[in-house]
DNA sequence: CATCACGCTGTTTTT
DNA sequence: CAGCGTGATG
């Protein structure tokens, strides 16, 4: 049963021009916090009650969570049957779509997906190849690798070209790269491999050369819907356009001023070429903001107004009042985290509920002297972005038995899964694969390989128990408790911490259980993964705290907003890195920071001394007080450690000094702001320490630099 | 193959 | 600092 809606009386005029405009190319500009994700929401109940076919209505999204809760609020506001209207990530419709057509590109429909760890591991592997000569200058390390070979085939540029404008401190290394380019492109083609860049790529060149694929997908989908628009890049755009060219049902909804995905080769410029694609585009801006006070778009406008770039809109709202946003240095790291801790414990004597609450940053790392402190005075909390769950060593080496079966020819998987055996490592691993390889053994056969010794025998288990997988590809969930069976003993004997580790693996039970197929299993695992270990809580519904990189807070609002530690300098030698584009990212960075906010936004920064910790010039490139620096005051509140509302609440006084090896022994319980509790199991001579954290297992630890302190 | 000492160097965000 | 590579040793 569906609910009639009085569109009228719950949309402004061009929120309701955007939902009642059915047909034909619309182009949504849409300011932070001025009702996008209500717009869509709309339109797409507004579809589906006007007759189209959900399946047929595609809404493209950022995250899956996105496009979840989207479709959830149309289905619960209107009909049902929103819940079937097709949503998800470009990268999620591009695998759906080249895992029916893969021996169109000349790959097999096994292929399998590489996450960005998988990616650097295969260039680890193809380096020694390049031939570097010895004792040259430094090689990138191969996240930069990864990061540049990336960028590059998002760009659509040669490496040349993006090294020269921006990796010129490895410009000597050009040769190299473009060797490395070619014997990754081999190495992917020859393994059956695709990492994220190819999806997106190979999608684009199906629809291109394939004139029946997409007249197929083209009436699959009468009306498509991209969100984010302002964070896709040129090669997406292309498929928008294919998509869409022949019935040109097509809205796109973004804001140029929160474009933060340059890295992944986005340019907020897309938005303004669309146009140029669809010249019968309707253009409409919204510019009203419902979420935040006025002081609060005041302040986001002041920052905007200094951007090199212009953008499109100002934002206004009709809500009166509300208090002007407070910038605070807090002078060092420790305070900062003191500071937020006292101002959320005040905000709750307020009655205010922690889930009102967030605090955002740049880098996952920022919060962790916070988090520290969290755990300290017992706030609890949930954190978004940074670690993920699907890259930690244990699981990814637990679906790598899943993925080997899945795909014989991954050869990422198969090492990993051999180097777990006892006494085989990097070099038997090689020969094991290259001789399956070569003559054909089926994967259970493993155990089989000629070359092997007595102390290899673990080799003959791991047939067994790939032999008895692969009878198992209809039943996900016997599979991951079979495979389970295999792996605990390796893992107790692997890590030290390997009861979290374990009950983190067990959490892919129920998970595999809704599915039908291994296969579909691992593919949907690594390519729209649960984003932390936080989502797979099952009581996300309690009451608390909110910490959030910036990125994986984008669409979402809390009534108040902290901003700690927003890029200021750090690296010593980050001179060379000083760069007008950068700096107005981060400026856009700050932008969706603030735009959060809805009643009271509180932005602090360690300033200088805190900041840059063990001396040197700052890194440049941005940062809170750069961007605050000299706003009047009618836009933002000045407070230092001087004033009141800081100093006169200090919990307790400050000890920065760090603890001396003399005061520590082993067995006693410590605190680490990264790493979190843990116990000394070591002393070694000088200022050193082993420490055998709770959920980080051993780390020797450099006492004097780390704030670690007795628990 | 596993472990350890030593030297070097510097961003980060995510599908 | 801390992660990573290198080269030497068990």
């Amino acid at each position: 049963m569906s609910n009639r809606i009085d569109y009228e009386k719950v949309l402004n005029p061009a929120q309701l021009d955007a939902v009642m405009t059915t047909q034909g190319p619309v182009l949504v500009i849409a300011g932070a916090g001025s009702g996008k994700t209500r717009t869509l929401v709309y339109r797409v109940a507004r579809l589906v009650e006007l007759g189209v076919e959900p399946e047929s209505v595609l809404l493209l999204t950022f995250t899956r969570r996105a496009a979840q809760e989207m479709l959830e609020r149309a289905a619960t506001l209107s009909d049902p049957r929103c819940r079937f209207v097709s949503g998800g990530t470009f990268h999620g419709i591009a695998f759906r779509v080249l895992r029916r057509h893969a021996e169109k590109l000349g790959f097999s429909n096994s292929f399998t997906i590489m996450d960005r760890a998988d990616m650097e591991e295969v260039i680890h592997a193809l380096l020694p190849e390049l031939q570097m000569p010895k004792g040259s200058a430094r090689f990138p390390k191969r996240s930069t690798l990864a990061n540049i070979l990336s960028k590059a085939s998002n760009l659509e540029v040669t490496v040349e070209t993006l090294m020269e404008e921006e990796y010129g401190q490895f410009l000597e290394f050009c040769p190299q790269m473009n060797r490395l380019l070619h014997l990754y492109r081999d190495y992917k083609r020859g393994h059956q491999l695709m990492d994220y860049d190819d999806l997106i790529i190979y999608f684009r060149g199906l629809l291109a050369a394939n004139e029946e694929v997409r007249r197929e997908l083209s009436q699959q989908y009468g009306h498509i819907m991209v969100d984010e628009y302002q964070d896709t890049n040129a090669i997406q755009a292309d498929i928008v356009h294919q998509l869409a060219g022949a019935h040109r049902n097509i809205m796109v909804v973004g804001d140029d001023s929160q474009s933060i995905y340059s890295f992944r080769g986005a340019n907020y410029r897309n938005m303004f070429e669309f146009p140029e694609r669809f010249p019968e585009v309707k253009i409409i801006k919204l510019e009203e903001n419902y979420r935040s006070t006025q002081p609060i778009l005041d302040f986001t406008n002041a920052i905007m107004a200094r951007a090199s770039e212009k953008y499109t809109k100002c934002l206004y709202t009709r809500k009166s009042g509300g208090e002007t946003p407070a910038v605070i240095d807090t002078r060092t790291e420790p305070e900062q985290a003191l500071f937020v801790c006292r101002h959320v414990k005040e905000t709750l004597a307020q009655g205010r509920a922690l889930r009102d609450l967030a605090v955002l940053f740049r880098a996952a790392y920022h919060s962790f002297e916070l988090e520290l402190e969290l755990t300290r005075q017992g706030i609890p909390y949930v954190k978004y972005g940074g670690f993920k769950f699907m890259e930690s060593a244990h699981i990814k080496d637990f679906l790598a038995h899943l993925r080997a079966i899945v795909n014989r020819d991954d050869a990422v998987s198969w090492g990993r899964i051999l180097r777990l055996v006892k006494n085989v490592g990097h070099g038997k691993s090689q020969a094991i694969f290259k001789w399956m390889k070569t003559t054909g053994a089926p994967p259970d056969q493993v155990g089989h390989w000629p070359g092997q010794t007595q102390k290899d025998s673990g080799l003959k288990t791991l047939s067994q128990v790939i032999s008895s997988l692969m009878s198992h590809e209809t039943d996900p969930k016997g599979a991951v408790e079979l495979l389970l069976e295999y792996y605990l003993p390796v893992l107790r004997d692997q890590f030290d911490d390997y009861p979290r580790r374990q009950r983190e693996i067990e959490q892919l039970i129920p998970m595999a259980g809704r599915y039908r197929r291994l296969r579909g299993f691992i593919d949907d695992l690594v390519l729209e993964p649960p984003t932390s270990s936080a989502d797979m809580d099952p009581d996300r519904k309690t009451d608390v705290l909110t910490l959030s990189t910036v990125h994986s807070a984008k669409g979402l609002e809390w009534p108040f907003v902290y901003i700690i530690w927003l890029m200021e300098g750090r690296f010593p030698q980050a001179r060379a890195y000083v760069n007008p584009q950068a700096v107005e990212e981060e400026r856009r960075l700050l932008y969706v920071a603030s735009t959060r906010a809805k009643e009271r936004l509180i932005l602090c920064y360690p300033g200088r001394e805190g900041a840059a910790s063990w001396g040197g010039p700052a890194w440049n490139n941005g940062g809170v007080s750069s961007f605050v620096a000299g706003l009047p005051r009618e836009v933002v509140r000045y407070e230092t450690e001087a004033s009141p509302s800081f100093t006169s609440g200090r919990e307790r006084p400050l000890d920065l000094s760090p603890t001396p090896p003399s005061e520590l022994r082993p067995g006693d319980r410590v605190s680490h702001p990264a790493f979190g509790p843990g116990v000394v199991s070591k002393l070694i001579e000088g200022n050193k320490v082993e420490v055998l954290f709770r959920n980080f297992g051993r780390k020797l630890l450099h006492l004097g630099y780390t704030s670690l302190e007795k628990a």
